[in-house]
DNA sequence: ACCTGAACACCGTTCAAGT
DNA sequence: ACCTGAACACCGTTCAAGT
């Protein structure tokens, strides 16, 4: 029984030298990560994905964290280009829907929250610029309105880490859905309160967005407040 | 020179009968993870530092699963237990100060922020009654000063989420310079927000604090026009 | 220059003992 | 009832080849 090779793969053909790039190895590792998640994406898993040796791989990267950092890079371009800062009728709807846009798009991605926001690593150059591209544009659109700097500042960082929480959030808790299965314990829990609590962790929607809507509209409620006094954002 | 035992330990000796406990094993788990993370807490590591073979573990923890539900367990109970709510003055100040413990508890204890925040895995009923207990404790203050409940839920989600979502910003900053160690990049970029945005993104309190607080004012702000109005929190 | 298998250290987990 | 080493599958990575 150990002579029929499995069907279709003949196997024991070696690849041609061009066969693989280092962008198709990033190509497919995106597709396994998006299939199993980043925590387990393996070398193996990939080379089987590619159909290659698994050592072929270490000549492109030479550890797999150059590979994640690789991976990091192209998340981040296509983040920061499918999120471009777009100028709206008035600061606080550019904002608004800046941030939206953001949410929108880590939601659709998982993969981008895995790599961008949740791996520790390095911020690159490339990815800091952007960022910054995108505040400056920011800036000049509330300075016109009459924001000094260090409260454009305060007011963009403290939208950027609202959406980014959410962000991780939501991905927590789809990953933790998607790991119970079918056998989520249904927590019979005493108070009715704590019942309405569990519910609004397990709705994927629903509470969960009126919660990041709330949130939104405070920051920029008082971001507007900075305005009228002219007040420093300290405290 | 494979024949000289390594000086103190004198290792053939078998383990009498009650020599471990759970309890043993969860201590010394957190005493690790503390040490290194708990993303680097592994079984042999655990074994050696217990002084027991790796196996003696899964005799008390059938998968290493089975033991992080246990620390997350203890460490919730301790969240819990050192982060009642008290009644303060007011509403305002008494979630201004539920929140602002919350985030020093985190702050001081990373390994609680991989537990609770981080770990992708189910919530306890007892971590869930904890929960539901507080924002009763919440709910029947805010009630004495005119808000109705779905508001009310909406404002311990956000204000909730707010201090989640800066405990995790704050545990990824700190692991991520503790990686780079010395050699941090020191990010050279073009423009000088862009700069200044690098220099916030390091700086261990300073803007990160003003950040936190501006939002929380912000939450808390926006909570006192809803009583005001009386209006629903929804859109 | 590029692809590959053998080999190693490390991890989680099982099993068949030992006491 | 409790502790243990041998053994296995899987992972990241290195090395010494092959073409």
């Amino acid at each position: 029984m150990a002579e029929a090779r499995t069907a279709s793969a003949p196997k024991k053909t070696r690849r041609p030298r061009g066969s693989i790039s280092a962008d198709d190895i990033v190509a497919a590792a995106f597709e396994v990560a998006e299939k199993v998640t980043l925590a387990k994406l393996s070398m193996p898993m990939l080379a089987r994905h590619l159909d290659v040796g698994v050592t072929s791989i270490y000549w492109y990267f030479r550890r797999k964290e150059e590979l994640l950092d690789a991976m990091t890079q192209r998340a981040s371009d296509e983040y920061h280009f499918v999120t471009p800062f777009v100028e709206g009728a008035d600061w606080k709807s550019s904002l608004r829907n800046h941030f939206h846009k953001m949410r929108e798009t880590f939601r659709a991605h998982p993969v981008l929250v895995e790599l961008i926001l949740l791996r520790a690593r390095a911020v690159s150059p490339a990815a800091l610029a952007a960022t910054g591209e995108k505040f400056e544009a920011m800036v000049q659109t509330m300075a016109e309105a009459g924001f000094d700097q260090d409260d454009a500042l305060t007011v963009y960082m403290s939208l950027s880490e609202h959406s980014s929480g959410a962000a991780i959030g939501q991905y927590l808790r789809t990953v933790q859905r998607d790991a119970e299965g079918v056998d989520a314990p249904t927590d019979i829990v005493s108070t009715p309160v704590a019942q309405r609590l569990a519910e609004a962790g397990r709705s994927t929607h629903g509470i969960e967005d009126a919660v990041f809507e709330y949130t939104l509209e405070a920051i920029l409620d008082r971001a507007e407040s900075l305005i009228r006094t002219g007040a420093k954002s300290g405290r």
